[in-house]
DNA sequence: TTGTAATTGAGAGGCAATTGCAATTATATC
DNA sequence: GATATAATTGCAATTGCCTCTCAATTACAA
Protein backbone atom coordinates (compact mmCIF):
# COMPACT_ATOMS: atom_id res chain seq x y z
CA UNK A 1 0.00 0.00 0.00
CA UNK A 2 1.17 3.25 -1.03
CA UNK A 3 1.84 5.67 1.86
CA UNK A 4 1.44 9.54 1.43
CA UNK A 5 5.12 9.74 1.80
CA UNK A 6 5.64 7.33 -0.69
CA UNK A 7 3.56 9.31 -2.82
CA UNK A 8 4.82 12.48 -1.96
CA UNK A 9 8.56 11.08 -2.32
CA UNK A 10 7.34 9.49 -5.76
CA UNK A 11 5.88 13.02 -7.22
CA UNK A 12 9.23 15.38 -5.96
CA UNK A 13 11.62 12.67 -7.73
CA UNK A 14 9.98 12.64 -10.96
CA UNK A 15 9.89 17.01 -10.34
CA UNK A 16 14.17 16.76 -9.94
CA UNK A 17 13.03 18.37 -6.43
CA UNK A 18 14.50 17.21 -2.88
CA UNK A 19 12.49 14.74 -0.52
CA UNK A 20 13.57 16.84 3.12
CA UNK A 21 13.05 16.46 6.19
CA UNK A 22 11.38 19.70 6.36
CA UNK A 23 9.01 18.42 3.85
CA UNK A 24 8.33 15.27 5.92
CA UNK A 25 7.83 17.00 8.75
CA UNK A 26 5.01 19.40 6.82
CA UNK A 27 3.40 16.39 5.44
CA UNK A 28 3.52 14.13 8.83
CA UNK A 29 1.81 17.62 10.26
CA UNK A 30 -0.87 17.51 8.05
CA UNK A 31 -1.86 13.96 7.93
CA UNK A 32 -1.60 13.86 11.33
CA UNK A 33 -5.13 16.46 11.04
CA UNK A 34 -7.98 14.63 10.63
CA UNK A 35 -9.32 17.34 8.90
CA UNK A 36 -9.24 20.44 6.74
CA UNK A 37 -7.07 23.38 8.05
CA UNK A 38 -4.97 26.61 7.33
CA UNK A 39 -1.77 27.31 7.16
CA UNK A 40 -1.10 28.32 10.96
CA UNK A 41 -2.86 25.61 11.97
CA UNK A 42 0.43 23.49 10.50
CA UNK A 43 2.73 26.00 11.30
CA UNK A 44 2.00 25.58 15.30
CA UNK A 45 1.37 21.65 15.11
CA UNK A 46 4.76 21.42 12.97
CA UNK A 47 6.58 23.95 15.00
CA UNK A 48 6.70 21.77 18.29
CA UNK A 49 7.95 19.07 16.55
CA UNK A 50 11.05 21.57 14.76
CA UNK A 51 11.27 24.59 16.20
CA UNK A 52 12.92 25.80 13.16
CA UNK A 53 10.72 25.29 10.65
CA UNK A 54 9.16 28.51 9.07
CA UNK A 55 6.49 29.53 7.82
CA UNK A 56 7.88 30.22 4.49
CA UNK A 57 8.55 26.48 4.32
CA UNK A 58 4.95 25.74 4.43
CA UNK A 59 3.83 28.56 2.40
CA UNK A 60 6.26 26.57 -0.16
CA UNK A 61 5.50 22.91 0.50
CA UNK A 62 1.80 23.19 0.16
CA UNK A 63 1.79 24.13 -3.57
CA UNK A 64 3.77 20.92 -4.05
CA UNK A 65 1.88 18.97 -2.08
CA UNK A 66 -1.38 20.12 -3.94
CA UNK A 67 0.76 19.38 -7.22
CA UNK A 68 1.27 16.33 -6.06
CA UNK A 69 -2.73 15.32 -5.25
CA UNK A 70 -2.45 14.49 -1.47
CA UNK A 71 -4.36 17.69 -0.92
CA UNK A 72 -6.50 20.25 -2.57
CA UNK A 73 -7.51 23.76 -1.82
CA UNK A 74 -10.97 24.36 -0.28
CA UNK A 75 -12.21 26.92 0.74
CA UNK A 76 -11.08 31.02 1.54
CA UNK A 77 -12.49 32.03 4.59
CA UNK A 78 -12.06 35.17 6.49
CA UNK A 79 -9.07 36.06 4.25
CA UNK A 80 -7.41 32.59 4.63
CA UNK A 81 -6.60 29.61 2.55
CA UNK A 82 -7.84 26.42 3.91
CA UNK A 83 -6.84 22.57 2.59
CA UNK A 84 -7.17 19.12 2.96
CA UNK A 85 -5.99 15.98 2.43
CA UNK A 86 -7.58 13.97 0.02
CA UNK A 87 -4.95 11.13 0.40
CA UNK A 88 -7.67 8.03 0.22
CA UNK A 89 -10.68 9.82 0.70
CA UNK A 90 -12.39 10.60 -2.40
CA UNK A 91 -13.79 13.95 -3.61
CA UNK A 92 -16.63 15.63 -1.89
CA UNK A 93 -18.38 18.98 -1.44
CA UNK A 94 -18.92 20.69 1.56
CA UNK A 95 -21.58 22.62 4.09
CA UNK A 96 -20.51 24.89 5.97
CA UNK A 97 -22.65 26.40 8.97
CA UNK A 98 -22.20 30.22 9.20
CA UNK A 99 -22.96 30.51 12.98
CA UNK A 100 -21.18 27.64 14.74
CA UNK A 101 -18.61 26.75 11.57
CA UNK A 102 -19.17 22.56 11.56
CA UNK A 103 -17.97 21.43 8.48
CA UNK A 104 -20.73 18.87 6.78
CA UNK A 105 -18.83 16.73 4.27
CA UNK A 106 -21.05 15.00 1.31
CA UNK A 107 -21.01 13.74 -2.38
CA UNK A 108 -24.01 13.39 -4.32
CA UNK A 109 -23.48 11.56 -7.76
CA UNK A 110 -25.82 13.07 -9.50
CA UNK A 111 -24.80 16.40 -9.44
CA UNK A 112 -21.18 15.20 -10.31
CA UNK A 113 -22.53 13.89 -13.12
CA UNK A 114 -24.86 17.05 -14.58
CA UNK A 115 -21.60 19.12 -13.78
CA UNK A 116 -19.87 17.25 -16.56
CA UNK A 117 -23.00 17.33 -18.82
CA UNK A 118 -22.53 21.07 -18.54
CA UNK A 119 -18.96 21.35 -18.90
CA UNK A 120 -19.94 19.20 -22.18
CA UNK A 121 -22.47 21.57 -23.24
CA UNK A 122 -19.60 24.57 -23.59
CA UNK A 123 -16.74 22.27 -24.63
CA UNK A 124 -15.32 23.14 -21.14
CA UNK A 125 -12.40 20.60 -19.80
CA UNK A 126 -13.14 20.90 -16.21
CA UNK A 127 -9.82 20.16 -14.40
CA UNK A 128 -11.09 20.82 -10.42
CA UNK A 129 -14.55 22.08 -8.89
CA UNK A 130 -16.21 23.39 -6.09
CA UNK A 131 -19.31 23.37 -4.22
CA UNK A 132 -20.10 25.04 -1.10
CA UNK A 133 -23.50 25.69 0.43
CA UNK A 134 -22.89 28.51 3.47
CA UNK A 135 -26.13 27.99 5.86
CA UNK A 136 -26.96 27.12 9.08
CA UNK A 137 -26.61 23.23 10.33
CA UNK A 138 -29.69 21.48 12.40
CA UNK A 139 -28.02 22.57 15.32
CA UNK A 140 -28.12 26.29 14.91
CA UNK A 141 -31.31 26.26 12.38
CA UNK A 142 -33.46 24.76 15.33
CA UNK A 143 -36.58 26.04 16.37
CA UNK A 144 -34.66 29.78 15.73
CA UNK A 145 -35.35 32.43 13.62
CA UNK A 146 -32.20 33.23 11.85
CA UNK A 147 -30.91 36.62 11.30
CA UNK A 148 -28.26 36.54 8.76
CA UNK B 1 -40.22 49.34 -10.76
CA UNK B 2 -37.85 49.32 -8.35
CA UNK B 3 -34.10 50.79 -9.14
CA UNK B 4 -31.28 49.40 -7.36
CA UNK B 5 -30.78 52.99 -5.93
CA UNK B 6 -34.59 52.88 -4.76
CA UNK B 7 -33.69 48.94 -2.89
CA UNK B 8 -30.34 50.28 -1.31
CA UNK B 9 -31.78 53.86 -0.23
CA UNK B 10 -34.25 51.45 1.49
CA UNK B 11 -32.27 48.88 2.75
CA UNK B 12 -29.96 52.03 4.36
CA UNK B 13 -33.12 53.94 5.86
CA UNK B 14 -34.12 50.51 7.77
CA UNK B 15 -30.57 50.41 9.35
CA UNK B 16 -30.60 53.65 10.06
CA UNK B 17 -27.77 54.82 7.81
CA UNK B 18 -27.34 57.55 5.43
CA UNK B 19 -27.56 57.49 1.69
CA UNK B 20 -24.49 59.60 0.84
CA UNK B 21 -23.62 61.31 -2.97
CA UNK B 22 -20.43 58.72 -2.24
CA UNK B 23 -22.40 55.79 -2.14
CA UNK B 24 -24.51 56.23 -4.86
CA UNK B 25 -21.59 56.93 -6.76
CA UNK B 26 -20.40 53.26 -5.86
CA UNK B 27 -23.57 51.51 -6.61
CA UNK B 28 -23.70 53.46 -10.14
CA UNK B 29 -20.55 52.56 -11.08
CA UNK B 30 -21.20 48.83 -9.81
CA UNK B 31 -24.30 48.55 -11.77
CA UNK B 32 -22.82 50.42 -14.96
CA UNK B 33 -20.43 47.71 -15.33
CA UNK B 34 -22.39 44.28 -16.63
CA UNK B 35 -19.81 41.83 -15.52
CA UNK B 36 -17.88 40.71 -12.49
CA UNK B 37 -15.43 43.03 -11.00
CA UNK B 38 -13.25 43.23 -8.34
CA UNK B 39 -12.62 46.67 -5.71
CA UNK B 40 -9.99 47.87 -8.21
CA UNK B 41 -12.10 48.00 -11.15
CA UNK B 42 -14.74 50.03 -9.46
CA UNK B 43 -12.06 52.13 -8.18
CA UNK B 44 -10.64 52.98 -11.43
CA UNK B 45 -14.44 53.60 -12.81
CA UNK B 46 -15.86 55.33 -9.75
CA UNK B 47 -12.69 57.71 -9.51
CA UNK B 48 -13.05 59.53 -12.79
CA UNK B 49 -16.37 60.75 -11.54
CA UNK B 50 -15.30 61.78 -8.37
CA UNK B 51 -11.32 62.23 -7.84
CA UNK B 52 -11.97 62.37 -4.24
CA UNK B 53 -13.42 58.98 -3.46
CA UNK B 54 -11.50 56.18 -1.54
CA UNK B 55 -11.00 52.90 -1.73
CA UNK B 56 -11.62 52.82 1.85
CA UNK B 57 -15.78 54.04 1.31
CA UNK B 58 -15.50 51.33 -1.37
CA UNK B 59 -14.59 48.80 0.72
CA UNK B 60 -16.78 50.09 3.53
CA UNK B 61 -19.96 50.20 0.89
CA UNK B 62 -19.49 46.77 -0.66
CA UNK B 63 -20.65 44.82 2.45
CA UNK B 64 -23.87 47.18 2.87
CA UNK B 65 -24.30 46.09 -0.93
CA UNK B 66 -23.76 42.82 0.03
CA UNK B 67 -26.43 42.83 2.70
CA UNK B 68 -28.84 44.60 0.58
CA UNK B 69 -28.91 42.08 -1.69
CA UNK B 70 -27.63 43.57 -4.61
CA UNK B 71 -24.26 42.00 -5.16
CA UNK B 72 -22.70 38.81 -4.23
CA UNK B 73 -19.19 37.96 -3.76
CA UNK B 74 -18.36 35.41 -6.32
CA UNK B 75 -14.99 33.71 -6.34
CA UNK B 76 -11.74 34.72 -4.54
CA UNK B 77 -8.89 34.87 -7.06
CA UNK B 78 -5.49 35.59 -7.35
CA UNK B 79 -5.66 36.98 -3.74
CA UNK B 80 -8.27 39.30 -4.59
CA UNK B 81 -11.71 39.15 -3.68
CA UNK B 82 -14.14 39.51 -6.67
CA UNK B 83 -18.05 40.36 -6.74
CA UNK B 84 -20.98 40.55 -9.08
CA UNK B 85 -24.47 42.38 -9.37
CA UNK B 86 -27.55 40.22 -8.60
CA UNK B 87 -29.45 42.89 -8.98
CA UNK B 88 -32.67 42.07 -11.61
CA UNK B 89 -30.23 39.08 -12.43
CA UNK B 90 -31.12 35.58 -11.55
CA UNK B 91 -28.47 32.88 -9.48
CA UNK B 92 -26.17 31.02 -11.87
CA UNK B 93 -22.97 29.52 -11.03
CA UNK B 94 -19.28 29.80 -12.85
CA UNK B 95 -16.84 27.85 -15.15
CA UNK B 96 -13.44 29.79 -14.62
CA UNK B 97 -10.75 29.36 -17.61
CA UNK B 98 -7.36 29.25 -16.09
CA UNK B 99 -5.82 29.92 -18.64
CA UNK B 100 -7.26 32.94 -20.37
CA UNK B 101 -9.69 33.79 -17.31
CA UNK B 102 -13.00 33.65 -19.18
CA UNK B 103 -15.91 33.44 -17.16
CA UNK B 104 -18.73 31.11 -18.00
CA UNK B 105 -21.95 31.50 -16.13
CA UNK B 106 -25.07 28.48 -16.27
CA UNK B 107 -27.77 27.43 -14.48
CA UNK B 108 -28.78 23.81 -14.29
CA UNK B 109 -32.26 23.76 -12.76
CA UNK B 110 -31.31 19.78 -11.53
CA UNK B 111 -28.41 20.54 -9.82
CA UNK B 112 -30.09 23.34 -8.09
CA UNK B 113 -32.65 21.09 -6.76
CA UNK B 114 -30.37 18.26 -6.08
CA UNK B 115 -28.07 21.12 -3.73
CA UNK B 116 -31.73 21.55 -1.66
CA UNK B 117 -32.15 17.67 -1.65
CA UNK B 118 -28.99 17.50 0.06
CA UNK B 119 -29.65 20.17 2.33
CA UNK B 120 -32.60 18.52 3.63
CA UNK B 121 -31.39 14.96 3.80
CA UNK B 122 -28.63 17.29 6.62
CA UNK B 123 -31.04 19.28 8.15
CA UNK B 124 -29.60 22.04 6.68
CA UNK B 125 -30.60 25.37 5.65
CA UNK B 126 -28.99 26.78 2.93
CA UNK B 127 -28.55 30.29 3.05
CA UNK B 128 -26.29 31.01 -0.30
CA UNK B 129 -24.40 28.28 -2.62
CA UNK B 130 -21.55 28.75 -4.80
CA UNK B 131 -20.00 26.34 -7.62
CA UNK B 132 -17.35 26.75 -9.52
CA UNK B 133 -15.57 24.63 -12.28
CA UNK B 134 -12.08 25.21 -13.11
CA UNK B 135 -10.69 24.23 -15.98
CA UNK B 136 -9.85 25.07 -20.23
CA UNK B 137 -12.48 26.56 -21.67
CA UNK B 138 -13.21 25.48 -25.53
CA UNK B 139 -10.69 27.76 -27.50
CA UNK B 140 -7.80 27.19 -24.58
CA UNK B 141 -8.10 23.25 -24.50
CA UNK B 142 -8.53 23.05 -28.46
CA UNK B 143 -6.11 20.38 -29.69
CA UNK B 144 -3.53 21.05 -27.53
CA UNK B 145 -2.33 18.82 -24.50
CA UNK B 146 -3.38 20.63 -21.02
CA UNK B 147 -0.21 21.01 -18.93
CA UNK B 148 -1.40 21.76 -15.21
C1' DT C 1 34.04 12.38 -1.14
C1' DT C 2 32.86 16.03 -3.97
C1' DG C 3 30.19 19.06 -6.93
C1' DT C 4 26.06 21.33 -7.69
C1' DA C 5 21.56 22.54 -7.77
C1' DA C 6 17.74 22.62 -4.64
C1' DT C 7 16.30 24.13 -0.12
C1' DT C 8 16.30 26.46 4.05
C1' DG C 9 15.25 30.35 7.71
C1' DA C 10 15.01 35.03 8.48
C1' DG C 11 13.47 39.10 7.46
C1' DA C 12 12.07 42.41 4.05
C1' DG C 13 8.44 43.41 0.96
C1' DG C 14 3.97 43.28 -1.61
C1' DC C 15 -0.66 43.75 -1.62
C1' DA C 16 -5.55 43.41 -0.28
C1' DA C 17 -8.23 44.87 3.24
C1' DT C 18 -9.18 47.25 7.77
C1' DT C 19 -9.04 50.85 11.12
C1' DG C 20 -8.36 55.28 13.96
C1' DC C 21 -9.10 59.92 13.68
C1' DA C 22 -10.38 64.63 12.79
C1' DA C 23 -13.15 66.96 9.62
C1' DT C 24 -17.38 66.79 7.07
C1' DT C 25 -22.16 65.95 6.02
C1' DA C 26 -26.95 63.78 5.75
C1' DT C 27 -31.05 63.59 8.26
C1' DA C 28 -34.42 64.43 11.99
C1' DT C 29 -36.22 67.89 14.91
C1' DC C 30 -37.29 72.16 16.02
C1' DG D 1 -34.61 77.28 7.26
C1' DA D 2 -31.48 76.56 11.18
C1' DT D 3 -29.52 73.36 14.48
C1' DA D 4 -28.04 69.19 16.71
C1' DT D 5 -26.03 64.79 16.33
C1' DA D 6 -24.73 60.64 14.80
C1' DA D 7 -23.05 58.60 10.60
C1' DT D 8 -19.61 59.07 7.04
C1' DT D 9 -15.61 60.51 4.74
C1' DG D 10 -10.54 60.68 3.19
C1' DC D 11 -6.27 59.97 4.66
C1' DA D 12 -2.64 57.54 6.37
C1' DA D 13 -1.14 54.08 9.20
C1' DT D 14 -1.76 49.35 10.10
C1' DT D 15 -2.97 44.60 9.91
C1' DG D 16 -2.55 40.08 8.13
C1' DC D 17 -1.69 36.73 4.55
C1' DC D 18 1.48 35.50 1.57
C1' DT D 19 5.78 35.89 -1.45
C1' DC D 20 10.38 36.93 -2.35
C1' DT D 21 15.42 37.67 -1.73
C1' DC D 22 19.64 36.13 -0.16
C1' DA D 23 23.32 33.90 2.03
C1' DA D 24 24.09 29.63 4.22
C1' DT D 25 23.00 24.82 4.24
C1' DT D 26 21.97 20.29 2.54
C1' DA D 27 20.29 16.26 -0.34
C1' DC D 28 21.62 13.60 -3.95
C1' DA D 29 24.18 11.86 -7.96
C1' DA D 30 28.54 10.89 -9.82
Amino acid sequence: MLTPQDKFRDYLKEKGLKFTPERETVLRGIFSLHKHFDVDEIYLKVHKKDKRLSRATIYRTLPLLVESGLIVETFHCLGKGSYEHVFGHSHHDHMVCIKCGKIIEFRNEKIEELQEEVCKKYGFKSIEHRLGIKGYCRKCSGGRKHNL
